[in-house]
Order: structure tokens, then C-alpha cells, then sequence
DNA sequence: TGTACATCAGTGAACGCGCGTTCACTGATGTAC
DNA sequence: TGTACATCAGTGAACGCGCGTTCACTGATGTAC
């Protein structure tokens, strides 16, 4: 019977949703380092060796956390550069900073966990490089439509890259296919400052220095639009 | 006799020392949340509870490590800005970056304890805050010497800060005086680059995406000088 | 439709481990007269 | 200089805890004929 055999497939499906609903959960109050099969056995009303059926060992459930958190952060970000206009392409940017920033601010163990200092003795797997790029991919495409739409000039103000630089430019261009290397690496430059100014936020760097911090970052966000070069379309 | 009772305080001092650094020296192993008091005394040939001579908990040599991190790193951002050319402010802004990184890369245990996800149920004491602020006082020092040599002068990108922002800007301007508050928000957008570069590449984020991370860094850091505006000082 | 068998979920006990912290104690080192 | 006392460093046992993982087991759910 097809059914039924789909039946016990989706109870098994459910309850090991439920077991990481309730792993993230721990995360936020205990920690990356803390989270505990035990513990989170006990809040499923399981023996702790019921958990094996569903994960093989700890670090199985915590890459699926990893993977998780990826995917919803991404989604994030997709969703934000969806809902502005295209040719916006301040207003993409600035919609992608705030739903990073967003999501960390709302999710800080989590963002911990996948921005965060490495946990120790964990591994991360091949499985979370697919979900790990979905942010910055968007980031890429905007990136590309702003150049190829002639709204990507960046004030002069850089020397030109060195060789080394150029050829790391070269690589990443990939992700901004058509766009010159000096641009991708200010790019870059963008890209990284905004981790570390939501890193900053989320991990207390800012506590008793920064009052207002949504409009400070907002205010930083124009400036490295200006410092990219972006602006609205010409053709809009 | 006041010799003797130094030789025990002495001996008290140097022993304290010991345990710190067999406690740094673990935390490079097994990272924040691993921290033992159990493997340092073991690692001192002593008995776990002799280390309450020293430290009375565990949160106590954290504390201890906290602060001797910040300080080793703040020690090493003077150390290069004092080592460059009080005229070229390029220069001791790239020499601040690169010991930035290279401390960090050098200690990335101690680097994810200071900047990285917070130890969960540790809470810092109001003894850190000396400490913390050494580096960015160099960079606050290194900007407001650049403004009033004449030496920053940014390209203008970016629009002016929104009250709130700027009343941010008033109150971070006590690092560096008489900057004006723009002028510290571009300071701001680029302090906080640094530490995202070095936190992705601290922490792996790099891994697979850059290769040649230093020339990479290079760069940005020159272009980082840009947007702020930094010039060599005129009356050099 | 009914029965014999196979699969699977969850149990409960156990293994072996390490942790922070307390406490009464023994000796050694330092102090005062 | 010598002795009586106080301070301090380090010991060893113990408390109470939680952890990840294994394993033989019981029932329930699904499958094949």
C-alpha cells in the first residue's frame, strides 16, 4: 500500500522537522557549543536514543541547522532584491543590506552559527556550499545588472589592483559575469563591510558606542553604494 | 622581611601567568566554549581545585584571557601606527590594517573570542573596557591627525547623514576630535570593513572563494584609504 | 480478507567520560616577638 | 638567633551534574502471499 507506506514516511518527515525546530530553538537560548541531543530529546517526550532514528550523531543535526539557517537567509535576501524594482539598483541594495541585517538581528544564534567563530570540533560538510552562496549570488546579480544597465560608476579614487588582486577579481567575476575586475573588487570591499557591521551589531561590538544603529547603517549602506559606483538606472 | 614576602607574591605572579597562558594555549586547541579548568591544572602537574588559588572561577580566567587578548592586539596596532610615518597617513592606515590582520590570523582563537560569537553564559565585567578601546583610539588618532593635516579629503559619493545618523557621528567624533561628522561616518564604514574582512577570513567564509587573500586584502585596504579620503599630508 | 513475516520507532539501561566547585586536611613558607 | 604562631599553597576525595553513543528489547505499523 502505497499510502500508508506514505503515511509513516510523512510522520517520520514531521518529526524530524520538529527535532530541528527544537534544536534551533536551543541554539538561541544555549549556544552553538550547547546544543545537546539529550536536551533536545527530552522537549520531543523521547528517550534520548530515540533521536539516532532521525539523526546519526550531533553533527548531523547541526549541519542541518548550518544548511537551514543558509536557506533562510538566502530567502531572505532573494525576497528582498524581488520586491524592489529592478532598475532601483540603490534601492535593491539597500533592501538586500537591511534583510541581512534583518534576518541576523532576528535570528543572532543562528547568524552566529553560520557567520560566527567556527565550532570547535565541527567539520562543515560539502552539503552546505550550495545554501551557503544564495546571498551572495544575489548580491552578484545585482552587482552585474547595475554595470550592464550603466549604473555602476564608482568615483575615482583606487589605484589600480595588482596583478594578484586582479587575478582573485578574474575568479570571482563569476559571480558577476562582464564586470571589470576594479569594479568587482570594490565589490567586495562592499560586500565584507556589510558582514562586519551586522557581525559588529549582532556580536555586542556596538553596545555603549552606538545608539541609533539602524540609522547609522543606513546612512553606511548609501555610502558604500556611493563607493560602488551604484545608481539608478539612466534609462529609468 | 619584605624580600621574602615578594619572593612568595612572586612566585604567586609567575605561577597566575602560567596558568593564563596554558589556558590561551588550550583555548587554540579547543576554542572558547572548550576552556577546561580541569586540563590546565592537569597541564600544571597540579590538582584542579589548586587552580582556585589563583582564579576564583572560570569565568574569572576567561576575563583574564579576554583582556590580555585585547591587549596584545591593541599593543600590536600601536606598535605598527608608531612604526610608520606620522606624515603618510596611507601608510599607517595599511600598517594598521595589516597588523589587524596579521594578529588576528596569527591568534584565531583569541581573535573569535574577542570579535567572534559570544561565549553563551558568559556576561564581560566592566574591566574589558579599557582594554577593548586601545585599537580603535590608534585609528580614531590616525583619521583626526589625516583631517587636520589637510590630508583627508574624500571624493564626494555619498549623501549627507540623516540627523539621527549624524547625531551618532557627534557622539563618536570624541575618538576623533574635530573631525567632522560625515567625515567620521566614512571612518566608521571602513573600521567596520576591517574587522568584517578579517572576522570572513578569521573564520574560514573566504575558504575555496579567495586564494591570494593578502594581495586581495591589499588592495581593498588601499581602497578603503580612498573612500575615506586619506592622502599622504600635503605639508610632507 | 486473513495470516505470517519483516520493518521500523521508541524504550531503558548502561558505558565511560569530563566538568566546576566545595571542603577538610597537611605541610611549607613567612611573621612577630 | 630561636621559637610560637599565622598565613598560604596545594592535596585528595567527594558532590552532583550532563553529555554522546551503543545495544538488546518490545510493540506497533506495514508488506506479501
Amino acid at each position: 500500500m502505497t499510502a500508508s507506506r506514505t503515511a509513516r514516511e510523512r510522520v517520520r518527515a514531521e518529526l524530524t522537522r520538529e527535532i530541528a525546530d527544537i534544536a534551533r530553538r536551543q541554539l538561541a537560548t544555549e549556544g552553538a557549543g550547547g546544543l545537546s541531543l539529550r536536551a533536545v530529546a527530552r522537549e520531543m517526550g523521547m528517550v534520548s536514543s530515540a533521536i539516532y532514528r532521525y539523526f546519526p550523531s550531533r553533527d548531523d543535526l547541526l549541519t542541518t541547522l548550518i544548511i537551514d539557517g543558509y536557506n533562510a537567509l538566502g530567502e531572505a535576501v532573494e525576497r528582498a532584491d524581488a520586491a524592489s524594482a529592478p532598475d532601483d539598483f540603490p534601492g535593491r541594495w539597500a533592501a538586500v543590506c537591511h534583510s541581512v541585517r534583518d534576518w541576523a538581528l532576528a535570528h543572532p544564534h543562528e547568524y552566529a552559527l553560520l557567520f560566527g567563530s567556527p565550532v570547535p570540533g565541527y567539520q562543515a560538510p560539502q552539503d552546505t556550499v550550495a545554501a551557503r552562496a544564495r546571498d551572495v549570488t544575489v548580491f552578484g546579480r545585482l552587482v552585474a545588472d547595475a554595470f550592464h544597465a550603466g549604473a555602476l560608476t564608482p568615483p575615482d579614487m583606487a589605484p589600480p589592483p595588482s596583478p594578484a588582486a586582479a587575478a582573485e577579481a578574474a575568479r570571482l567575476a563569476e559571480l558577476m559575469p562582464g564586470v571589470p575586475e576594479d569594479l568587482v573588487l570594490r565589490a567586495l570591499a562592499t560586500w565584507t563591510w556589510l558582514y562586519g557591521w551586522v557581525s559588529f551589531e549582532v556580536f555586542g561590538q556596538f553596545e555603549n558606542t552606538i545608539e541609533d544603529r539602524r540609522a547609522a547603517f543606513a546612512h553606511t549602506v548609501r555610502l558604500q553604494a556611493g563607493m560602488m559606483g551604484l545608481a539608478s538606472s539612466p534609462n529609468a
